[in-house]
This record gives C-alpha cells, structure tokens and sequence, in this order.
DNA sequence: TATAATTTTTAGATTTGCCTAAAATAATTT
DNA sequence: AAATTATTTTAGGCAAATCTAAAAATTATA
C-alpha cells in the first residue's frame, strides 16, 4: 500500500510519541508535528479506516501491527539516507535531517534495496541510531569498548561509562561524542594504548584506560 | 524561489516540448502530461503570475528566461541522480526515470553541489543526454571516436558512422548501442585493434575498423 | 464570408490537507 | 456531585491541483 508524504509524516511522529507512553493523545501529536488537533483529528479517521491504528475517539490512539511495520520501513529509509549523506556526500550529520525528511518518502523496494547494499548495509545511523532492516526488526547492536573492537572496523560511540569531569575533557578535546565513528587502526599491547581514527580527524593516541571507558556498536554487517 | 512539485513538473515539460517548435500549445501539454487542457489553463495563470512564461490567451506560450534557468536547474537534477542510479546503485537505465522524477524535486544546493562531485561531475547522464552545470549551461560534448578516447577514460556511445547492416549486427553483438557506456583498457598499436569495456560486461576485444566508427562522448570533468 | 470544427478558457465540483471557531466529552476542583 | 477547566471532535472554510461540462475564441471549410 502506498501512502501520501502526509501520512508518512504522521505515522513516523505517532511511533516516535508511542514510544515514551502507551497511548499518544491528539495535542501532543500537534505540538509534535507543528500543526492543530483538528487537523490530527482529521488525518487519525483516515489512518484508522486504513487500519495503520487503533483509535477511540477522546481515548488516544496507536500504531496497530502493521502501522508499526510501515513506521518502521519509513525509517528505515530516513536512516539509510542519512547514513548516505554523510559518508558518501560528506555532509555534517547536524544538517542531514531535513533533506533525509524528503528523501525518506520515496518509496521503491528497489531503490532502498540497492542502496542498503551500496552502503554497506549500516546497522546505526550517523546520530547512533539503529537502521531498522528490511522486514522491519531493529539489529540487535552488541556494544563493545573500543579496545575490543577489531581492528580497521568502524565503531559508533554509544556510550561513555566514566561520566567524570575529566573524562568529559578528554572526550571533548578529541573530538568524541555520541554518534562519533571511530576506527581502531593499531593496539599497541604493550600499555593497551588505541591508535584511532575519529571522523574525519587525523589519527591519535588514546590510552588503555580511556579505550576501556569508550562504548561503540559495531556498524555494519559482520 | 521554492516551486511545487507540480510546478516543477510542469516548468520541465514545457522545456522539452518547446525545444522542437517555438510555442507550445495547451493540448499537446496536457497530451504530454497525460492531463486535461483545463488542467493545464489553470497552471498557465498561475507560472504567468510567477513570471516563468510568455503567455498570451488563445495563442500559445513557452518559458521565458527565468523558466529557462528553473527548467535547466531541474534537469540538471534529475540527470544527476540517474547517473548516480545507474553508476552507484546498479539500477537498469531504463528503470532509473521513474526515481528520478521524484529525486529531482529536492532542490537543497548544497545536496546537488555534492552530489556532483561525488559522481565526479558527469557531464551526460546514463541515457546519452547532457547534464546542464550549476549555472545551467548545456555542456559542449567533444565526440570522439573511441579509439581516440584517452585510456580507462569512460565514454557514452552517441552515434555511430557506419549504419550498415553488418556493423549493427556487429554492435548487438557486443551490446554496444546509443548511450552504452564504454572504457578502452588497452591499444595495440600493431593493428589498431582496442581492448574495451563495455558497461558491466567482460573485456572484449574491438578491431581498429570497428573502433573509428564508434562515437562517443568523454564523460566527467576533465 | 458565414458556418462548422477545433482549440482554449471559464465556471463550478472534488479531493487532500490544513485552518478557526464552536460543540462535545473527559478530567479536575471546589 | 456540580462546576470549572482542559482536551478532543465536529462543522464549515480555504488553497492547491485536479476534473467535467459549457462558453468563448480561433481556425478551417463549404
């Protein structure tokens, strides 16, 4: 089933909402989408008489299974775009939103296919977040400290464990965030000390105790 | 200024139409768009507003410099992306057009600009046709025959010189037809007979003879 | 050149997605 | 529990892009 631009926009905002509480309810899905409850009001009678969601009127409402599914092949696409925009168009992942916004609404099977395979077929995003696969499951993404990533493969920061001010520091002055990609290039055992490459920066030293500290998903297929 | 979709796809119509006669007519826009003249009337109020046509009721119209510029900028866009269809993605040729009539309509510069250089700033798309610059200039395309294309440079077939019934058997044979896409990997000089790919296909080889009659386009920047 | 045929435009609906304002329902207070 | 407040829905309208049917203008023909 085809759906409008419209819809799509709709369906993607109530899984977001959905996820925080059980029920969405008509003024936050507005305030979500920058728009007034009538009009949610509206768009909800058409999403239920093509069964994307369970809704009683004054209730509150949700995706139903196969509203899950489509929310899901919708961000399948933002995400896989996203991942496109950055790493082969080299775009800052701060601006790559709103172009993925329109791309996302194309919908060929074989499009998205074929760029899944062109990309590499990414499991995280260029924010950190999972890239739903084609039937629609989330990956299960492993996290790994960095000194046990294997080596030349490129990691998504997804956490840090020491929270410390001077981690903090250290994070900063690197250049390491969440959503930083980070590729091991040599591990010297002698002190457990990283050479890594971060983004698109030079590549420098981290120390064992660092690496140890650092959390990553592995991106893409093994 | 920021165009509909429709608009767009209207503006980009009237190019091609007035490309053979002078002034374009309702009827044959709305044949063309697979639309009613009405349709089409209203439209034509609403680009005169906008100052993109010439227009004079009952007699006809055709875009005037502005709509030029917008139609050329279109194109520009929709040549792009099917090159990177073809070239990246793998698609077929001739299953590209249908994607790219929707890539065309996100019209962030930013995105086209990188997009060009990562393509490597084609100069023809994958059908033969020329990709108008970012100033919306037609690129002058030197034609050469093939075994005067530089080597590993990639070529488009745009003609050949010999129309007789052997060479076209010759040509189906190889899979060599208007719009192939064609690298020389080697030359012997010995008897001018060249080592040439053709699209995704094996290496082959092509006499001297062959060759002169090939013509191609070089494409990408020099 | 008057009439017929064709082309183009206007008039008036329709659909989608949005809006405001008012009515209906639910939740909270007193 | 009744009254007040907040939320949600309905009613009715608007703009974009389309349509059909009828009117107007142009072109062709007898």
């Amino acid at each position: 089933m085809k759906f409008s631009t419209s819809e799509e926009n709709y369906i993607k905002s109530i899984y977001r909402l959905q996820g925080q509480t059980e029920n969405v309810n008509t003024n936050s899905l507005a305030d979500y989408l920058n728009t007034r409850a009538a009009s949610v009001t509206d768009m909800l009678k058409k999403l239920k008489l093509k069964k994307l969601i369970e809704y009683r009127k004054y209730y509150g409402f949700r995706l139903n299974d196969s509203g899950n599914k489509e929310a899901l092949r919708i961000i399948r696409r933002h995400r896989l775009w996203e991942f496109f925009l950055v790493t082969k168009l080299g775009m800052n992942w701060d601006k790559v939103h709103a172009i993925a916004e329109e791309l996302e609404h194309i919908s060929s099977n074989d499009l998205i296919k074929r760029l899944d395979m062109y990309l590499g077929q990414p499991k995280i995003d260029p924010h950190g977040d999972p890239i739903p696969d084609a039937s629609g499951r989330m990956p299960v993404l492993k996290q790994v400290s960095i000194n046990n990533l294997t080596l030349k493969k490129t990691g998504i920061v997804s956490s840090v464990s020491s929270q410390t001010q001077q981690m903090m520091e250290m994070l900063d002055h690197y250049g390491i965030g969440i959503g930083s990609s980070i590729k091991v290039l040599k591990a010297f055992r002698f002190d457990g000390s990283l050479q890594v490459k971060v983004s698109k920066q030079p590549a420098c030293i981290l120390s064992g105790q660092a690496a140890e500290n650092i959390f990553v998903y592995d991106n893409k297929e093994e």
